[in-house]
DNA sequence: CAACGCTTAAAACGGCCGTTCGAAACTCCG
DNA sequence: CGGAGTTTCGAACGGCCGTTTTAAGCGTTG
């Protein structure tokens, strides 16, 4: 047995050109012939590492999520407030996205795979939403907990409801960045991941600091109409 | 000829049948075979009425932008400042978000349609990007420059930004309703076209009166970082 | 050298894809 | 009724899919 950084150029680049090719053409848009003919690797390797396409994807998850994962969480336990420092909601939601959006650095590649898991979130894949409840639910639910205790004017079902807003203007920005683009005739590019945390981190959180909707003030009602 | 209303049963089951199961699994994700066996036509009916699956896809548009676009337009112009109504912020966002929801009302089938529209934006189909350029470009060119004059203390490039931002809170609650209905343990349906109203106007609203980044008071620079 | 694992290679498998074609069925008008 | 035009039907086309099989290459070890 090797160690896990000395695995086969053919895994390694089977590895990083499909987390890119799906990221891009999305899971089924991309055959294993189209595939392996990019990694300059054979057809039958792919079933030979790794098992099947579905075992490749798999272990595309193994081996992000947890990098990922990891520094989504020291950023948040890092997060706190000082004289100098950006609020803490602000540092909060910079450091659920900012490994999210990341193409160089520590975590370089957590746009593509960032990128992925938002077209797998489309193609309605049972194994990619199994993988990523598996791989994301903890992260996710601390997350929510801090946002929690610094928005306590909120009701717990709007912290989730804006948590989902969240969710949504990241993931947007990673499969359709062209659309912005467009639109703006080139003004704005969403393809720039400094550009895109430094208009977003505002807005998310001035979105996040709305007053709660549930008129009661006891914070037991939870109906939002 | 006949008139469009009357489209025969098996034209207008198709359009129906199709809009619906692409939106739910992808373009690439139906196969002609599944689909004329939902509808329980031949499998030849969707090349011969509509010449091939992209011309049915083209159809889909054709049927649903010009209702969708006509009530946007026109909510859009009924927007104004006056006691007792929401501020006018409030009124564009919702003007532009709910027929993009509706599943029911004059604009029944908003929800499935604006969900094709995400799904398709995922799969990089080079004809799905034409058909939502040549459909939407105008009305959501209206809509900034609406949003634009409501929001003076913003660069051009910051409202497309927050504009985009509104894009993806939208279209990722059409593409992954269940993965907050997951984090909350169903205390968030997504699906509820109503509570997602109530909650996505005020969180965007609040998004887009965060003040502006630009910090020179010029108009004219519009560096963000 | 010989024998053994591990990896790569080429070829083929059955299956599903979008599309096409010719005949059958239906509709409508003289 | 009878024939023309339109729609539906079953069957088949070539092509690409994920996977499997079989054999060849190759470095290590006895």
């Amino acid at each position: 047995m090797i160690l896990a950084e000395e695995l086969s150029d053919t895994k390694t680049r089977l590895l990083r050109t499909a987390e890119r090719m799906f990221a891009e053409q999305g899971y089924t848009g991309v055959s294993l012939r189209q595939l392996t003919a990019a990694a300059g690797v054979n057809l039958a390797a792919v079933n030979y590492h790794f098992g099947s396409k579905e075992g490749l994807l798999a272990a595309i998850f193994e081996s992000r999520c947890r990098p990922m994962n990891e520094e989504r969480l020291a950023r948040l336990e890092a997060c706190g407030e000082a004289p100098g420092r950006p609020p803490l909601l602000e540092q909060i939601i910079a450091a659920f996205i900012a490994p999210a959006l990341a193409s160089t650095g520590e975590s370089a590649g957590g746009a593509t795979f960032t990128r992925l898991r938002a077209v797998l979130s489309v193609e309605h894949n049972e194994l990619a939403r199994e993988l990523i409840a598996k791989h994301f639910d903890a992260t996710s639910t601390r997350f929510v907990a801090a946002l929690a205790r610094a928005l306590p004017h909120l009701s717990r079902a709007e912290v989730f409801w804006r948590f989902h807003f969240l969710l949504g203007s990241l993931y947007y920005t990673m499969i359709n960045p062209g659309r912005i683009e467009h639109l703006s005739d080139g003004l704005c590019d969403a393809g720039d991941a400094d550009a895109v945390l430094t208009q977003m981190v505002p807005f998310l959180a001035a979105g996040f600091r709305a007053p709660s909707l549930d008129a009661k003030p006891t914070p037991r009602n939870k109906a939002g109409r």
